[in-house]
DNA sequence: CCCCTGACACTGG
DNA sequence: TCCAGTGCCAGGG
């Protein structure tokens, strides 16, 4: 395997750190990284961590609150099921009141990493 | 090595 | 939190 698993792994990292009924978006991981522009990596470093059980993709959303990696999942609507299970509330795709469970790891994490 | 694609974000309209 | 266009980094063919 590459040598990016390095970034892959600090990704996992913070995704592993996000509280229960909480979520976040790539770019304010990419970003606690010190990738900004690299949102689309998070994404992929996502795509890889179907290997990872304890990495809740679910719980990683763009920036709009929408559920964009629900394709990824088994089921169609599997990501939006185990959301609204941690008490998220999420229609046609997009998780309502977004802005209030958001989790900044910039706020809500120390600066280790 | 070149080109396309991707679970995104930002900017201008 | 629209829409279209552009930039970003990395992997795969």
């Amino acid at each position: 395997m590459p040598k990016s698993e390095n970034f892959f792994e600090k990704v996992y990292e913070v995704a592993k750190k996000i509280p229960f009924g909480r979520v976040t978006s790539y770019g304010a991981i990419a970003k606690y990284l010190g990738a900004a522009r690299s949102a689309r990596m998070v994404g992929w470093a996502m795509n890889a961590s179907h290997n990872n059980q304890e990495i809740p993709a679910h719980r990683v959303v763009n920036r709009k609150g929408l559920l964009t990696g629900k394709h990824h999942f088994d089921g169609t609507n599997l990501m939006q099921q185990l959301l609204e299970s941690e008490g998220i509330e999420v229609v046609e795709n997009q998780i309502q009141n977004f802005s209030a469970i958001f989790w900044d790891p910039f706020k809500e994490l120390p600066n280790n990493l």
